[in-house]
DNA sequence: CATGAATGAGCGTTCATTCAT
DNA sequence: CATGAATGAACGCTCATTCAT
C-alpha cells in the first residue's frame, strides 16, 4: 500500500518523506516555512540546516533530513509549496475575464498584490531559482525562475489577445518575460523611497502592459 | 590601523592591491577574469578560492588573497570591473542623441548588444548582487542590480522626456527597472528556442519602449 | 535487567529474536540472507542497516533492529549461521575416514569445495571476524577467522596422525593454520588467471599436506 | 619547476603533499605514523581523522588533509610507506643465495622476522588491503595483499627451483600464497598460547615449505 | 612578488538506536 | 509482527583566512 517501499526516511527518489500522518505533514509544513524565512532573509548560500532547524525551533538537524532527505530535495518541497501558493492565490483571480486585456489586467493586478504580500515567499523562490544547481553546476531550475508558471500564465494571454486583435504583432515569449520581470522589480518600487504603493505600481504596470501590448488604431 | 599594515599586502580599506606594478596588475586582471568566468559557469555559491585558483592556473590561493584580501574585496573588484567595462562599451554610443526618444532607443541598443556580448560579465555582475552579502546578511550591492548604473542611467532619460514633452507622465523609477529588466531578460528569448536575433530583440524592445513612454497624441 | 524486557523485541542476552513462529524465521534469514550478500559486496565498513533493507526488500530499517537488536548481534546471528551452513556441508564428509591421512584429505577436498561453492558466505565470514569490534577495539572473534571451527577441526587430525605414527613431529597449531589459509587462499587462485579448476586446487592442496605432514620413511 | 600546479596542498591526482620541504616531510612522517598505529590497534573501521589527530598529537584534522588531501590518499601513503619498509628491510637479506632452496629459506626467515616484528605496520597494511574500497565497492587494492609485492617476491623463487629441478612440479602461484599466508598466520602462533618463540616459527615453516617443495629423490 | 604551513569553523550527510504506538 | 518519529554523535571534507618566510 505504500508507494515508496521506503527508508522510513525521505528517500532521493521519492518527493514524499516519512510517512503522510498529520504529524509529519505539520513538520513538514514547519520545517517548510522555516526554510522560506530563512531563505528570505539570508539567502540562499546561507541558508543552513543549522539556520532552519534554529528558526524551526526543532531539536536537530537531524530532524530535516530525516523529513526531506538532501538540501537539494528540501529546496525542491520549499520551491513546489511557494509555487503551489502563489498557484492558489492567484490563478482564480483571472478565471472570470472574458477579453485578453482583462485578463492581462487581472492577471498583473494579482501577481503584483501577491508579490507585495508574499515577500519571503517570493524572495525564497528567486534564491532556489537562481542558486540551486545539479553536481554539474547547471542551475537546476532553468536560468530563471523565468521558466516559472507565473512567467508560462503570461503567454496564453498574450497570444489569445494576438488572435482575437485586441493585441499588436508582438514576440509574446518576450514579452511575458518583460512583463513578469516588471512585476517582479515592482516590489523595488514599493520599497525604495519615494515609495509606491500596491495600487501606484498596479496602475503604473497595467497602463504599460495596455499601451506596449494594445493594438494600434 | 591593521595589523598586517605595511605587508605589502591588500588592506581592508585600500582599493588597490600590493604594489601597482605591471606585474601585479597582470596578476589582477588574471584573477579578476577567472573569477568572471567561474561566476558565470557555476554561480556564486560554489565560486571558491580553489576553483578561481584553478581556471587562473595560478599556483595557491594564497595569490588571490595576497592580491584583493578577502573575498568580498575580490567580489568588489569583480564588479567594479565588470561596470567599468560595461560603461566604457555602452556610455559613448548614447552621448551623440539629442532627443529623449533617441536616447532611450540608443541606451536599449547599445545595452542589449553589450548583454548579447558579454554574457559572462553580465552573469558574473548578477551573481555578485544578488548573493554577496555582508555579515549581518543584507544584500551588499542593493537588493537587485537594479541601483547599479545601467539602471540609474535610464532614469535620467526618462525624465528628460518627460520634461521635453516626448514622454507622458508615468513613475520614472519604475519604467527604468522596468525597462533594464527587460533588456536583461533578453538574453533568455536569445538563447530559448524559437531563439530571436540580437536586431530582433533590440527591435521588440525599442518598439515596447516607444509604445510605452510616448505622449498619447 | 533491560528497559525494554518485555517489548517482544530481541534482547542483548537472548540469541533469539522476538517471538519463535515461522513468520519471525522467516524475516530473519530473510535479512541474514542479504547481510550475507551486502558483506560479501560491499565489505563490512559499508554495510549499514540501510543497505541490508535495500537488499532484503523490506519496509525500514527499524524491521533490522526489531528482529536482532543491534547491529553487532546482527553480525553474531550471521556468524553463527554461516558457520553452521559450513559446518553441516563439510562435517559428514569427513565422518567416514579411519584414518589421519585419509581425514586430512576428506576434510581439505571438502572445504575447498565449499568455499568454492558458497564465496558469498566465506566472505562474510570474513568481513565479521577481521573487523568486528568490541567497544574497547578489540577483535570480537579473535585475531583471524583462525579460532573458527574449521581451524580447530583441522588440528585433532594433525595431532591424531601424529599419535598413530602417520605424521611427522611438527607444530600442530601452525600447520592448522597454514592449511586452513592455504585453503581460503586458493579461492584467489580459482579466479585469477591463469585459473585453477576446484579439482586442481583440490590436488595442489591435498599433495602439499601430505608432503608436509606425512612421516619421513 | 613543480611537478603538480597544486593548490598548496595535496591535489586529488598528485601523491606528493604540500611542497617536499622537510618540515613537511616530518609532519607526513608523523601523521603515517600515528595512522600506522591506529590501524593496527582499532582497525580501518574505527580509524578516523580525529583519532590519527588525537595518536599524532597534532592541532587539527585540518592538518591531515591538508597535507594528504583525502583519507583514500593517506591510506595510499601508509600502504606505499609500510610496503616501503618492509621491502627495504627484507630484500637485501635473500640477495646472496644462489640456490633456490637457500633463496626460499632466506626469505622466509626475513619475512617472519619481520612480520614478528613490526605487527603494526603488518597489521595496517592488511586494514587497508582488506577494507579499502573504490567509490563501487571494489576492493582498491586487491582482493587480499596477495597481490602484494611480499607474495610476489615468493613467486619467481619457486619457478627458479622448478627449472634448475631443485623443486618438484606444483602450482606456483598457489604455493606462493600458501607460504605467504603461513608466513602471516605465524604471527597468530606467537601470541596464541602455548606461544611459539620467532626461531621456532621460522624453523617450522622452513621445514613446510622444504617438504613441500623438494624434488621426491 | 610569491609561497608554505597551518588552522578553526562549519558544512551536509549517515550512522545505529530508542520511544512511541 | 511491524511501523513512525525522532535523535545525538560522528563522519570526511571544504571553506577563507593568517602567520611565517
Amino acid at each position: 500500500m505504500r508507494v515508496t517501499e521506503g527508508t522510513g526516511e525521505a528517500g532521493a527518489a521519492s518527493a514524499v518523506g516519512p510517512g503522510r500522518s498529520p504529524a509529519a505533514r505539520a513538520r513538514r509544513a514547519q520545517i517548510v516555512d522555516a526554510a522560506i524565512e530563512t531563505l528570505a532573509e539570508i539567502g540562499h548560500g546561507q541558508t543552513t540546516f543549522a539556520r532552519i532547524r534554529e528558526r524551526a525551533d526543532i531539536s536537530s538537524t537531524r530532524l530535516i533530513s530525516y523529513h526531506f532527505g538532501t538540501k537539494g530535495e528540501l529546496m525542491s518541497a520549499v520551491l513546489e509549496e511557494a509555487a503551489l501558493r502563489a498557484h492558489q492565490a492567484i490563478s482564480h483571480r483571472v478565471a472570470g475575464e472574458t477579453t485578453a486585456t482583462g485578463a492581462l489586467r487581472a492577471r498583473i493586478e494579482a501577481q503584483v498584490e501577491w508579490v507585495a504580500g508574499n515577500r519571503s515567499s517570493m524572495r525564497a523562490m528567486y534564491e532556489i531559482c537562481l542558486n540551486e544547481r545539479d553536481a554539474d553546476g547547471t542551475l537546476r531550475y532553468g536560468m530563471a525562475p523565468s521558466a516559472q508558471a507565473n512567467v508560462e500564465a503570461l503567454e496564453p494571454i498574450l497570444r489569445a489577445g494576438q488572435e482575437s486583435g485586441e493585441f499588436r504583432r508582438f514576440d509574446t515569449g518576450l514579452m511575458a518575460l518583460t512583463l513578469k520581470s516588471a512585476i517582479d522589480a515592482a516590489i523595488v518600487r514599493m520599497t525604495h523611497p519615494p515609495c509606491l504603493t500596491v495600487a501606484q505600481c498596479v496602475d503604473e504596470l497595467t497602463t504599460l502592459a495596455h499601451l506596449a501590448t494594445r493594438r494600434e488604431s
